[in-house]
DNA sequence: AGGGCGATGTTAGAGTCGTCAACATGTCCG
DNA sequence: CGGACATGTTGACGACTCTAACATCGCCCT
């Protein structure tokens, strides 16, 4: 047999890192990020509580490359999202709505991604790309202009995080609001937009 | 002397609840968080390991406590600002910097305030506050009309949870993002507002 | 006044967790 | 084929949360 399977060969597992790292987001998404244990991630993939630390240094780094991982998965989908859009505007929409259902679907991920970690590297790389649908949005008419492409984008990415979180948690449902997410970010984006999308 | 001091009497404290509130909001801000340590707190405290428990069921009950206080403190400090303000459109601006300055001082003590527990009471007062100086706002010609206050309010409160976690940990700096709150507040929401604040 | 009782402390300990050191085993290269 | 290096295991340490059993204090009640 292949040596990448799940049922170790017998002393080595072959591939304990991957294992690890797709373990950890189950168990996270089933415990949340503060009810993470490591010891019970190592009991799930059936190595010892030591074996980890072959991998990554710390707790802390193997959630560190989770939420690296998150990060890659989080680009892609706007990036998936920006191509699939019709035009400016509503490529703006779209990037808001993966926003908020990445942060609505993997609660605990997205956590662990925005987290307060010094030397977090990414972050600007998808900044970025919503500085540029923004300054395209802005040509094409579609989103208001005035200030410069970063100013508007920055603000657009404050309130989708915003959103994010307190959609995310529950703080909402909490002041009996409950839409669907095109609506609730369309409504939410009406100020930026000079065309409202048909939702 | 009066039993309220610091230095026990004897065998009892006198005022532990109080004492453990106060030496937890110092130590949440040294420690952040993640790290906040209920014996580290009963050892400063100078009380055993054990002696919180009778005051609170669990180290989650004593920070949802810590988060209650916090929370009267914010709502305090939104109702001063807002009264202190010069009008309506003013009004708004201001409540918006002192969520942001409160999310930055205290950013653990914040970070608390809004985790995911359920069962939380507080926020809708806060929320309500909101709203009607939205409204007032509207009314008053500062603030883009055309939405009910409640979903204007809702988005302007995104908004600013959103700044209030990326300025508070650094998501900003990152992307070498540096000015005044009020500035920051000023424009991230110049989409919202009608006539410009000097600022 | 005295006695008891509830509130509020203490000590001791169980169970979990993160992490490390020392040892075992498997792989692969010279 | 033999040894070095990567990758596992065992065992242990210290810190943490929380509980049970015991000690002490203040206060109320007759």
């Amino acid at each position: 047999m292949s040596d990448g399977d799940r049922t170790r060969t017998s002393y080595h597992h072959g591939a304990l890192r991957r294992a690890l790292l797709d373990g950890a987001r189950d168990l996270l998404a089933e415990r949340g990020a503060a009810a993470f244990s490591l010891s019970e991630l190592a009991r799930r993939v059936g190595v010892s509580t030591a074996a980890p630390y072959r991998h990554f240094t710390d707790k802390d780094a193997l959630l560190d490359a989770l939420a690296e991982e998150g990060y890659m998965a989080f680009h892609a989908g706007l990036e998936a999202a920006a191509r699939a859009a019709a035009g400016p505007g509503d490529r703006i929409v779209r990037l808001g709505v993966v926003y908020l259902r990445f942060a609505e679907e993997t609660p605990a991920l997205f956590e662990i991604m925005f987290r307060d970690r010094p030397g977090r590297p990414s972050g600007p790389a998808t900044f970025e790309l919503l500085v540029t649908a923004v300054g395209q949005a802005q040509d094409a008419g579609a989103l208001r202009s005035g200030q410069p492409p970063v100013v508007l984008a920055r603000t657009i990415w404050a309130l989708l995080h915003g959103l994010a979180i307190l959609v995310g948690q529950g703080g909402f449902g909490k002041l009996g609001i409950d839409e669907p997410r095109e609506r609730l970010v369309a409504e939410s984006m009406a100020a930026f937009l000079r065309v409202r999308p048909e939702v």
